[in-house]
DNA sequence: CGCATTAACTTGTCAGCGTCAAGTTATATT
DNA sequence: AATATAACTTGACGCTGACAAGTTAATGCG
């Protein structure tokens, strides 16, 4: 077996990688619905077959940037608590909640492909662990917070929160008026009162 | 003008409805991303450009099928808030988000349509209503816990809550040891406590 | 150094999709 | 009974994801 690295440079620098940028730019650039195997192949200046050869099926591609996705929101969020003003768990995993809406925000196609499950994406090794390494990621964080005896529950609570408004604020089923306010503080201060509670 | 009712029964019973419920029993059936407006109208036994007549677009029949899933949703969480063991504010509001993740899980291609976003629906004006529809629903049960100072923010909270682990729970991103715990009601006391502390 | 191997990529094809346009059928009005 | 019109069918267009077969070019071996 040969250096694969290498493999992937025999035409293009690395058409693997390329295409997995070239998807996350038309997914950043164009509503999903356009976002097809061949518009990506188009973008990295391939033919519409070419990416058959680095992913077997669409899915597979997106399961891919999934993937990606995942990493680059672990690597957000650490930094977001690393960064936090006061070193305490609470400060950190709420630096963490914030850094969570404002990574949907900025990247929702990627952020419902992560968590849009099995419907267009290809469940492959490397997106399940890519996403539960962001589970354990929040575990840390949270028992922290709470002690171990409490983690399971709280962990599940606290990502729960999150991802439940991102996603209600991603496909606009708040009331206008409600948005006024700063939802996320308001969702971040009852989550917490949330895991603290007795 | 005509009633509208009979023109609908010209030649079939009542195309309209017959193509919203073929749509419903697709999205039951089978996965997603085999629902097709062709398939539809072959359920419905007719040809593929017939529900033009009816629904501009394949958004506005998706979009009217998920208002329609708001409207039963709003019976359901009804039913299950007056079903409650005790008529308190806080077991109603409890019932109804047991309700809820039942809804979710046993309807889970329309819930997902529900919340999906514009990426596959239309938002209709009936689909828009529909969706406030729910949203006041959930703001009468909530008032009657918190009182109306703090109802919106709760408001937000629950729903945001409930949501969340509904859609982490379809996505399948929660590891598997998680779900042995019953993660409904741990999810619903810390909402409660959420909402009432302090 | 040169040839065979083989991976990378292209071209061509297929069925299926959503949508539009034109033609057909059957109901309802006059 | 004749006509207008809504409901539905047929056929077409460009697009999609996937597959098969052919072409190109870099690698490894002698």
């Amino acid at each position: 077996m040969l250096n694969s690295d290498l493999h992937k440079a025999y035409h293009h620098g690395d058409l693997h990688e390329k295409l997995l940028s070239a998807g996350e730019a038309a997914l950043a650039e164009m509503p999903v619905e356009q976002v097809s195997l061949r518009e990506i192949a188009r973008r990295a200046g391939v033919s519409h077959a070419a990416p058959k050869h680095h992913f077997p099926t669409m899915g597979h591609l997106l399961g891919e940037i999934a993937a990606r996705g995942f990493t680059n929101f672990i690597k957000v969020l650490a930094e977001a608590a690393d960064g936090a003003p006061t070193q305490t768990p609470d400060a950190r995993l709420m630096a963490m909640g914030r850094a969570y809406f404002r990574f949907a925000e900025s990247n929702p196609a990627v952020y419902r492909l992560m968590f849009g499950g099995r419907d267009q994406c290809v469940m492959t090794p490397h997106l399940v662990e890519a996403s539960f390494a962001a589970w354990n990621q929040l575990v840390d964080a949270v028992t922290a917070v709470t002690g171990p005896a409490r983690a399971n529950a709280a962990v599940l609570h606290v990502w729960s929160s999150v991802h439940g408004l991102s996603m209600l604020k991603l496909a606009q089923r708040l009331p206008p008026d409600i948005l006024l306010h700063n939802v996320e503080e308001q969702k971040l201060r009852m989550m917490m009162a949330g895991i603290t509670a007795e």
